[in-house]
DNA sequence: CGGTCAGTGCTAAATTTTTAGCATGACCGG
DNA sequence: CCGGTCATGCTAAAAATTTAGCACTGACCG
């Protein structure tokens, strides 16, 4: 069931893999902040792949990594967890997070609010 | 510098010491989903504290711990991580998945609306 | 008292992670 | 064809993590 089990070089790695979607090896070691060897960051991709965690296609004889659950997956599994550990479950909370996050355009502000009350229709 | 290299269990427990803000050895082990032995757990509170990342106090001479850094800082810097591991950036796409998170009470939009409606004025 | 919990500190060992480095094959320009 | 470059697969070893278990202390209670 592709246990939540990994460590922390795994870890670090399948982000970058979330974040830019697909990678290469040079890509991945290129992203990291606190690099290891070339050789390092391949033995991970492999590994991640035995795990499952991640899968590899083959493009002009490169290996391009990408994750192997969808992001969509492991984005709401990410999320509940950071709404449990930090904000206690509470999505409002969390939302006073995200306002603090960075200074919004009053354009994305308007779109928030219009999600919220899309959303409100829909609950009803 | 409280370097972010923690290890799978390390984050593991940590988490758990911000969702509680704080606990003793035995009800952190008592709130892991794959708990190893009780002295496993102690080992792992004293690293925590060795590197920096937790303390204790002594309460009825139990030790009880809590996270080092200020749970509002390291809030902080989760929720920066989840923005670009998973949203690219974007509080508005965060957003989204907020409200898909779980139903929300017609109350808790309203003060979300509310919410935004502030940093709006406070944005002028 | 004496026994038994419930805590702690410590250390040595098992296990896992992480790393470097070699051997090999495809491709390319000269 | 040759040599260099860049990719891969693999393995062995280093480093770090994770674990179990022992020895000790203090509180409590019959």
């Amino acid at each position: 069931m592709t246990g939540p089990k990994l460590s922390r070089r795994e870890r670090q790695i399948l982000d970058i893999l979330y974040q830019r979607g697909k990678a290469s090896a040079a890509e991945v070691l290129a992203a990291m902040e606190d690099p290891p060897s070339y050789s390092a960051v391949r033995a991970m991709l492999r590994i991640l792949e035995e795990k499952g965690h991640a899968r590899h296609e083959t493009l002009d004889s490169k290996y391009i990594y990408s994750p192997a659950v969808p992001r969509e997956k492991a984005k709401r599994s990410a999320v509940k967890h950071m709404l449990e550990t930090f904000f206690a479950g509470s999505p409002e909370q969390a939302m006073a997070a995200l306002l603090d996050s960075r200074r919004l355009t009053p354009e994305e502000l308007d779109r928030m609010a219009r999600m919220i009350e899309q959303a409100r229709k829909e609950g009803k």
